[in-house]
DNA sequence: CCGAATTGCTTTAAGCCTAAAATGTTTTCC
DNA sequence: GGAAAACATTTTAGGCTTAAAGCAATTCGG
């Protein structure tokens, strides 16, 4: 007789269907996400990314630091420097060095970059809302719902091999 | 009074809750994306893009060509140039020219690239299962049905801006 | 205090990605 | 047959992205 550890081992398990759930995820999200950056690129000629992280910084008006940003947009710590610079270059982001930590650079919208993104903003709700239309309002808290379970058990899995 | 068309134009409707849900998506994709990632270059030193690539080359034994590559991956035709290259150059692939049209090349796993590949994805489906672990059978059923749902509604949205 | 970690950011090297223009090939349709 | 349209791929220019290494400033523990 096997014992369960044994037989977990031994016996490999069919995980096809979950498989298949993060394709259909991955696919969901390309899609939106392409349509999302064509759009902003054609109406407004701003990429994704830049667009991201204004909405970050529309969201904290006493502005944020650069480890903030990354944190919240889920990129790496050099990505951010790279965008950053283009977006002050540009004249959308005012950025300064903390006078309490000398390390901290701190990066707000500016007057211009603020009314750039709100612009972009409304019109973007209004493609979201298009993109998920044919969704009742059951649907879209059901999938609220299903999606924060789905958050957490992999941030649980993340956490169990690098905690 | 107003009609409904009228009404529809002029009282800006509240589309924050697709908004959220459309973060939420994102979110859960972004997260599950990182850790795949991270996990195949760890394990095997290997991209995502190019496991992807193996991965619907997988599915066709008698291989693909460039577009359909493109299509299925839903990236530039440009970007599969260069990935392909990477492949072909590391002896994963082999790169044909049609023989009927020789516009079209056509790509397929060699023997090295099908083994290797197969050792990945065994590896790579248990992930999967581990960060979904939380989901019950239920869950995942709904989770499929209200993403074909998405799927669907995204795709009549992205056609009716671009027919 | 003061050396050792830690933290915040930037740099580097390599690769990924896109849109648009360019190239070569095949099909269409007069 | 031959011009024009359509097609498959590559090239180009620019930007995004990451992991890892490096640099400066701060904090922590003895």
């Amino acid at each position: 007789m096997l014992d369960s550890e044994t037989k977990a081992v031994e016996l490999p398990e069919d995980h096809a269907e979950e498989l298949r759930l993060w394709l259909r995820l991955l696919t969901c999200t390309t899609l939106i996400e392409g349509e999302v950056r064509g759009r902003l690129r054609q109406r407004f000629d701003v990429t994704l990314p830049r667009f991201d992280l204004m909405a970050q910084l529309d969201k904290a008006p006493d502005g944020m630091t650069l480890s903030d940003v990354s944190k919240r947009m889920m990129v790496s710590n050099g990505n951010v420097t790279g965008l950053v610079e283009r977006l002050v270059e540009s004249g959308h982001l005012d950025r300064r060095t903390s006078e309490t930590d000398r390390r901290v650079q701190v990066i707000r919208l500016t007057k211009l970059g603020r009314a750039e993104f709100r612009k972009m903003a409304a019109e973007h709700e209004t493609w979201i809302a298009d993109l998920f239309a044919d969704l009742t309002p059951k649907d879209v808290r059901e999938l609220m719902r299903l999606l924060a379970k789905t958050k957490a058990s992999a941030q649980k899995s993340a956490a169990r091999r690098r905690p």
